[in-house]
RNA sequence: GGCCCCGUCGUCUAGCCCGGUCUAGGACACUACCCUUUCACGGUAGGGACAUGGGUUCGAAUCCCAUCGGGGUCACCA
């Protein structure tokens, strides 16, 4: 007999940008499917009418895009920019998007109700709620009480009735009749997990506006879409035996179930899209607070309605946008949670990917050397990912540590493709705003000049950690005008005016050599440089090299000095240190 | 609070299932020194963990129990 080939999927609901934590499930989804030549499913759960978009399920196809987790079956961007999507050889799914699967939700609903597990309920939402405040004040759990009328696996008249009357249009609820029987989740990572009898209650399976809810739209789907292992995030263990019961009832198989840890901040409490508008939150009540500034004044300077300010600050709403307004108004940095975030900050997916695999997974391999082996890209997962070497506890996410594979795979990058990389990062900020805008556009035209931009990523991409990084540590002295007049004080003290004015005489010795350097390019650069080292007897370069790069630089960081100057050409480099020895006489 | 999951360095983890090879290994971070034209890289060294208490056993990080601690979840959200 032959095994059925596996099928995975990666399920979001669009309500937003692609969180950290959805991305590694994907990513785990991915690549169990891989290891066992089986299929990857998107499917987008937009069943919450008033939250989905589809904005929001373009960004997240394109966020895994952009990872290099591409899936097999499901929705995809076409070239043309529109959202296309694989099926089935047969065609079975029909649309992966739940809010367009309805009728499917709907007959085996019926089907449910007709055998007697299922059946409507008129109780309005404030109804239940009271009802839920007043056990939560007697300190009782809540459980709906099933009607008295229902009978368990039995179609009878009051339920025959109830239906006539859901159907005719009364507004309803469907609700579930849970069994009363112990449930065992046989979970991949977790082991066995027992729910007693009695702790299902008889959950909503339909909403008044005619959804599914999550949990019916899931079972159905992961039925009729052929899904056989279910890889999600430990915050579903807790649906599962609804899920698994729900598939008892409708006479599905179920699917293999394994639970990931969750991923959490650094304070141990789970990372969530909210962390930003915390973040934001904190930071303007305790800036208001502090009396720096007013809810008014805030409110004109992000351009932020005041009414709705208000409600962001009393925890009413945890807006993305006012945090992001915020935070750009006040030089405020949001932590970042969501997959464009990481790419904003200018993180290699490679790098993501590699970081979040070892995420609540290890290879548990050594590197020849006999160091845990660690670093690994896509194939490699593909071909080692494996159930039983994911683990049971938590993590949290240490950008530290993501840092600094970042910068292993940058540096592991060849200069080609470090540059591409890099000029499209610029691209997409030049594109979409940012607050340097101006640096950016001169910056990305530099990287894109064929001479210079080679020179400026032999001197970038050895120290950058991020491409952003990279922007950050070339921009300032890149863009900076050949006549500014502003140096660093201390670095014009210590380099240029410190032992009765040694360095600004080298710098203008060195200037006149300078301007005989021909090529203009690093290996002519550096020699100069080491001849006038040797000719004016100095321990080592560090005395002139300090002197140019203030002068050239205003400041005393710079890259290698060879490619610096060569970047900068030799008419800029010449008139800076110019510029500099008048500002030193005046 | 009910239910469920988890508990090895600050963090991610190897080891645990199949007790001895563990005076517990690696990575990130941190500290010191070296290298060095600044920054970064690199090199060397260092501090740093089996939550606690009981068992079982000749022997426990590894098996059992309890306690404590952390997390998740309790919607007509997913």
């Amino acid at each position: 007999m032959s095994t059925p080939p596996v099928v995975t999927r990666f399920a979001p609901s669009p309500t937003g940008h692609l969180h950290i934590g959805g991305a590694r499930s994907a990513l785990f989804c991915w690549a169990f499917a891989k290891r066992h030549a089986g299929k990857f499913m998107l499917r987008i759960e937009d069943t919450d009418a008033a939250r989905s978009s589809v904005e929001s399920a373009r960004g997240i196809i394109e966020d895994l895009e952009w990872l290099g987790i591409h899936n097999d079956l499901g929705p995809y961007l076409a070239p043309d920019g529109s959202i296309a999507q694989r099926d089935w050889p047969d065609g079975r799914v029909g649309t992966f998007f739940q809010a367009q699967r309805v009728p499917i939700y709907d007959r085996e609903l019926e089907r449910l109700v007709r055998l007697g597990r299922a059946y409507p309920a008129f109780d309005t939402p404030e109804e239940t709620e009271a009802q839920r405040a007043a056990a939560a004040a007697a300190k009782q759990t809540y459980r709906y009480p099933r009607p008295a009328e229902i009978e368990f696996g039995v179609f009878n008249p009051a339920l025959e009735a109830r239906w006539a009357r859901a159907k005719a249009g009364e507004r309803h609820v469907v609700r579930f009749a849970a069994p009363r029987e112990e449930i065992v989740v046989h979970d991949r990572v977790l082991g066995d997990v027992r729910i007693a009898a009695g702790e299902l209650d008889d959950f909503v399976i339909r909403k008044a506006d005619g959804f599914p809810t999550y949990h019916f739209a899931v079972v159905v789907d992961d039925e009729s879409m052929g899904v056989t292992h279910v890889l999600r995030a430990q915050e579903h263990l807790a649906n599962t035996p609804r899920h698994v019961a729900l598939q008892r009832a409708l006479g599905y198989p179920t699917p293999v179930y394994g639970h990931m840890p969750i991923i959490c901040n650094m304070d141990g409490s789970k990372m969530s899209k909210r962390d930003k508008a915390k973040v934001a939150r904190q930071f303007l009540s305790d800036t208001i607070k502090k009396g720096a500034t007013t809810a008014s004044a805030a409110s004109a300077d992000t351009g932020v309605a005041p009414a709705d300010l208000a409600a962001f600050l009393a925890k009413e709403n945890d807006s993305n946008e006012i945090a992001a307004k915020i935070a750009s108004r006040f030089g405020l940095t949001l932590p970042e949670i969501e997959v464009a975030d990481f790419r904003a900050s200018g993180y290699l997916p490679a790098a993501i990917c590699n970081y979040l695999a070892l995420l609540g997974w290890n290879p548990g391999l050594k590197t020849p050397d006999g160091k845990d082996l660690e670093k690994f890209d896509m194939a490699f997962l593909a071909q080692h990912f494996s159930l039983e070497r994911i683990g049971k506890q938590n993590s949290k996410f240490d950008r530290a540590k993501l840092l600094s594979f970042n910068a292993d795979a940058i540096a592991a990058m060849p200069d080609a493709d470090f540059r591409a990389a890099w000029a499209s990062w610029l691209g997409d900020k030049a594109i979409h705003g940012d607050a340097g805008v101006a640096t950016l556009r001169p910056v990305l035209d530099i990287v894109r000049d064929a001479r210079r931009g080679a020179w400026l990523v032999t001197a970038i991409k050895a120290r950058a950690k991020t491409l952003r990084g990279a922007y950050d540590s070339c921009k300032n002295w890149l863009v900076r005008p050949d006549d500014s007049k502003s140096f660093a004080p201390a670095a014009v003290e210590k380099h240029l005016k410190a032992n009765n004015g040694q360095g600004a005489a080298l710098l203008r010795a060195f200037a006149t050599r300078l301007a005989a350097c021909d090529p203009f390019d690093p290996p002519t650069i550096h020699a100069l440089i080491d001849a006038f080292v040797k000719e004016h007897a100095l321990p080592n370069p560090g005395p002139i090299a300090q002197a140019v790069r203030v002068a050239v630089a205003g400041e005393p960081v710079t890259p290698g000095l060879g490619e610096t100057l060569a970047v900068l050409g030799k008419s800029s480099v010449l008139a800076r240190i110019t510029r500099c020895l008048e500002a030193l006489a005046s």
